[in-house]
DNA sequence: TTAAATGTTTAAAT
DNA sequence: CATTTAAACATTTA
């Protein structure tokens, strides 16, 4: 489900609370959705959590062994779902309730493991970590950390957004003749940017998402790099988006608010937000759901 | 019943 | 060969 900011958001929650544990035991309910030998990380300690692109990448170490490390690379495509379950009052992570992320569903506040749990990581303290699915398009590797950068899907990834320098930003966008939006959600060539900013960002910058890329002039490039931005900084600000509803957000405080901030996605046939008369339209490119304001985008 | 859902990969067509 | 497009993956919900 996530796209940056809601992968960034996971991150910096898992980040509080996961470095320390040590792996008791692996479970794989769904081999489709697992790489590696689950239990080549017994007795491995969790070191951090970090972000490349849209996937999370959670650091391993063991001292016993020489000092070895692992790293599990997790996707959780459209709808994976992570979920960190405390094991109680002796938890030194001193949670109260469990920690939920990815596609929001009543997996987050039912019982677990649930029917769309394909991961189980159970840690020697008592917590568990999982990793839910239900359309099974996720994955989770477990590869050792001097391999990762071969780990295909990482391998290609390009630059993420803010990494980029005018002149590069200026030749990617220009080398393709592609929907400027298709564009934009190219991981080989940026990574992290998916269908909601992809959309919110082209609304910012006032570009209409089905132009050529190579139409767009530099000024418009550049204020597009400059909406990218504003709009993944807003997602991560949120906490990212996780329910059209509130559904499960609001019941432990589970989730982010960017839903509640939408531009132009999803908002087929509600008023442009700039007031300018425009009604927002909806087509598909590239099979997603594509929205713009025709008033405004050009 | 049909369409769509926050993503990537692979096959097929240009 | 390079670029684009469509289909596939599997399931739920509107």
């Amino acid at each position: 489900m996530p796209e940056l900011p809601e992968v960034e958001t996971l991150k910096a929650q898992l980040a509080q609370v996961l470095p320390g544990k040590i792996i008791k035991e692996i479970q794989i309910c769904s081999q489709k959705n697992w790489q590696g030998d689950p239990q080549a990380a017994s007795g491995f300690q969790i070191v951090d959590v970090s972000r490349r692109g849209k996937s999370l990448i959670i650091h391993l170490s063991k001292l016993e062994t020489r000092n070895s490390k692992l790293s599990l690379v997790i996707h959780l495509k459209m709808t994976g779902q992570l979920i960190f379950e405390p094991h109680g009052e002796g938890d030194p992570s001193h949670l109260k309730h469990r920690l939920a992320g990815g596609h929001p569903t009543a997996d987050f506040i039912n019982q677990l493991p649930s029917k769309h749990t394909r991961v189980i990581i159970y840690f020697t303290d008592g917590s568990v970590l999982y990793f839910n699915d239900q359309r099974k398009f996720g994955w989770v590797k477990l590869i050792p950390t001097g391999q990762i950068d071969q780990v295909k899907f990482l391998d290609r990834l390009g630059p993420e957004p803010w990494d980029f320098t005018e002149t590069k930003w200026q030749q990617i966008i220009h080398s393709s003749k592609k929907p400027i939006k298709l564009r934009l959600m190219d991981q080989e060539q940026i990574s992290g940017i998916g269908n909601i900013y992809a959309n919110d960002a082209l609304w910012v910058a006032k570009i209409d998402p089905r132009r050529p890329a190579s139409s767009l002039t530099p000024q418009e490039s550049k204020n597009l790099r400059q909406a990218v931005i504003q709009v993944l900084e807003e997602g991560i600000k949120f906490g990212g988006a996780t329910a059209q509803d509130g559904k499960y957000v609001d019941l432990k405080g589970l989730g982010g608010h960017y839903q509640e901030h939408f531009k132009a996605y999803q908002r087929e046939g509600q008023p442009c937000l700039r007031h300018d008369g425009g009604t927002i339209n909806r087509v598909s490119l590239g099979g997603r759901g594509t929205f713009w304001c025709p008033v405004c985008q050009k």
